[in-house]
DNA sequence: AGCATATCTACTACATTGTAGTAGATATAT
DNA sequence: ATATATCTACTACAATGTAGTAGATATGCT
């Protein structure tokens, strides 16, 4: 055996949403959209939107919370970011992925054991299938 | 005044393509196909789909040479990263850019050159426009 | 030279993502 | 109670991801 692959794909935009989510978790979508939407720009709507689809695919859970919405993700921020380390290594960098997590420690918006599980994902992620 | 902002947005389909190109010059789609289909696992005709959609866009130029088609990239490796690195420093590892670009002294696939050229594109957009 | 085979190009197709508007249901303010 | 703000579900349309098909070319072989 050599690697189970299939981290999840995610798109720029999932990203984005799944930042603010591990940031401090459940959160409804106007929440989740007034911090997104200083650096996107997008509607209300498009926040709703893409929320939702990610609630169809499995990444976001939605739960009824007293008559509200919230929103909680499904994949933890190390599975989140393997996707996005791995493109940036193979296909920007042309680094091993070793040399950019190194980054993170600088980084101080991930933990040590976060570093840890992310590396250990990426280990396990079969080579080129990016 | 501060800043031009506006460097052009990429896929990673097309990042992809681009770095082919970067990397040999103008090539065929057959050429071009050869290469990333071994990480993509596309067919012919995606790659020439992409390619051809970058023309329209302005991202490549194709021009006949003896009867075959040549591509070529219409913009530099700097300008195309630059969009990449902004996003990973930013939004992935939320670290200023300049961390990011300091990778790149490692990985022997950019040239002190355009690592110049690519921080001074990094400085000039303007931040949170991403 | 003339046909079979491999390739290429242009066009079409359909699913997913990016981005957002609209209308009906709810909640809130006065 | 109404008017007003907000939310949710649904619809819409363009761009991207991914690829098939058919007609045009080129190439190999006899």
């Amino acid at each position: 055996m050599s690697g189970k692959k299939t981290l999840p794909e995610l798109s720029r935009s999932e990203f984005d949403i799944l930042r603010i989510l591990w940031k401090k978790g459940s959160q409804t979508v106007r929440e989740v959209h007034d911090q997104v939407q200083q650096n996107s720009g997008w509607a209300y709507t498009t926040t709703k939107t893409i929320m939702d689809r990610m609630v169809a695919k499995g990444l976001l859970h939605r739960e009824t919370f007293h008559r509200i919405f919230l929103y909680k993700p499904m994949i933890s921020r190390p599975v989140g970011l393997a996707r996005m380390v791995q493109f940036f290594a193979d296909r920007v960098l042309e680094l091993d992925t070793g040399s950019v997590v190194a980054m993170f420690a600088k980084s101080e918006a991930i933990t040590p054991q976060e570093i840890n599980e992310l590396q250990k994902l990426l280990d396990a992620d079969v080579e080129g299938d990016t």
